[in-house]
DNA sequence: GTCTATAGGGCGATAGAC
DNA sequence: GTCTATCGCCCTATAGAC
């Protein structure tokens, strides 16, 4: 994170015109994503679409790695505010939710599959970085969440909260792949399923 | 399938030495990845250490892609043969032991998760069809077990094989990515929770 | 049939001019 | 801050030796 082009606007040693003009690159390159998906993905592919070179991506950026987890992140936080998660809704129903509203923007779903996969390999810190604090986020969240809900009787309390909650984003993250591959898959289906066995017996 | 290096041996147009020869290539790429796992995969790398020719692996295989989807199908392939999964265990059981089975060859689960993302891509033809048919064919086996499953009354009977089968295989595909980017991630024991939830009510 | 040598086009990243 | 120029690497395809 000491690097100028890490992380958030934050890190950079620049004002706010470098800010801006980041920003405005950032709106640029989530538009080329949204229109045409996350295939052809070169820096020189954005570059040309926003209207640099692609020096001026590494300039701002550092790499194309840190480029794409930008892009996503900015994505999710805009698609975020336009639909807001609703307070109070079971894990797999909020995970069912962002899925859902993920799909709508087209190389949205392609992209996060290929960040977590380059996650993997050990060459890859931003990606890796990106996907460990996501999950890890994301199972806290959800934890939390089977915690309140086993304390209104809404889920089965012989079961752990950690557990629950990376089994519902496995499957979750997992039956996306699978319905992007077969849309025969049903993957609403399979998380009702979910649903129904986190309920408490009766 | 048409061309001489799509598939398997059957579709190529030669005999027996050609065969064998691809298949000594195959056994070198494979030991290539089992010992360094599926970085540094570029078709010069493989053929260095292979001991030819970036240019005779595109003869025998096609392509790169064509080649990793091979690796990983032979590497299977040998994993069954060595530890065959036994008859007759339940679906979680046997997508558990799969999944610890192919963790012990390091770079295979980076290269399984890899052609995934690949196969995502409208542009990879190879691993579309190889993610595609593998998840249609696991899913089927499952499927299947659930029925069996259900017939003898150790699954609860409300729920949809197809169902079960789609989310066992998202969950335990999930799990294991969630796992390998934090080892804290406590997969066997999530897999073991969604066994208990697929049990009859008692 | 098998393979080497090589060329073509594209890639990410860097250095340095402006 | 952005550019051009360039480096070294990649995949793919082809020509032709053996």
């Amino acid at each position: 994170m000491t690097d100028p082009s890490a992380a958030g606007p934050r890190s950079r040693g620049s004002y706010a015109k470098g800010l801006a003009r980041r920003q405005e690159i950032l709106d640029a390159a989530i538009d080329v994503f949204a229109a045409r998906g996350a295939e052809r993905t070169s820096l020189r592919a954005i570059a040309e679409q926003v209207g640099v070179t692609h020096a001026a991506l590494i300039h701002h950026f550092g790499s194309l790695e840190r480029l794409l987890v930008e892009v996503y992140l900015e994505s999710a936080r805009r698609l975020e505010r336009e639909e807001p998660t609703p307070e109070g809704i079971s894990p797999v129903e909020s995970m069912r939710r962002s899925a859902q509203r993920n799909r709508r923007v087209p190389g949205m779903v392609q992209l996060y599959t290929t960040l977590v996969a380059a996650a993997l390999e050990s060459d890859r810190p931003a990606a890796t970085a990106f996907a460990s604090e996501r999950f890890a986020g994301i199972r806290a969240t959800l934890a939390e969440q089977v915690r309140e809900g086993q304390a209104a009787g809404r889920f089965r309390t012989d079961i752990g909260p950690e557990q629950v909650a990376a089994l519902v984003v496995a499957a979750s993250d997992g039956l996306q792949t699978q319905w992007l591959l077969d849309p025969s898959v049903d993957q609403v289906g399979a998380l009702a399923l979910l649903e129904t066995l986190l309920a408490p017996p009766r």
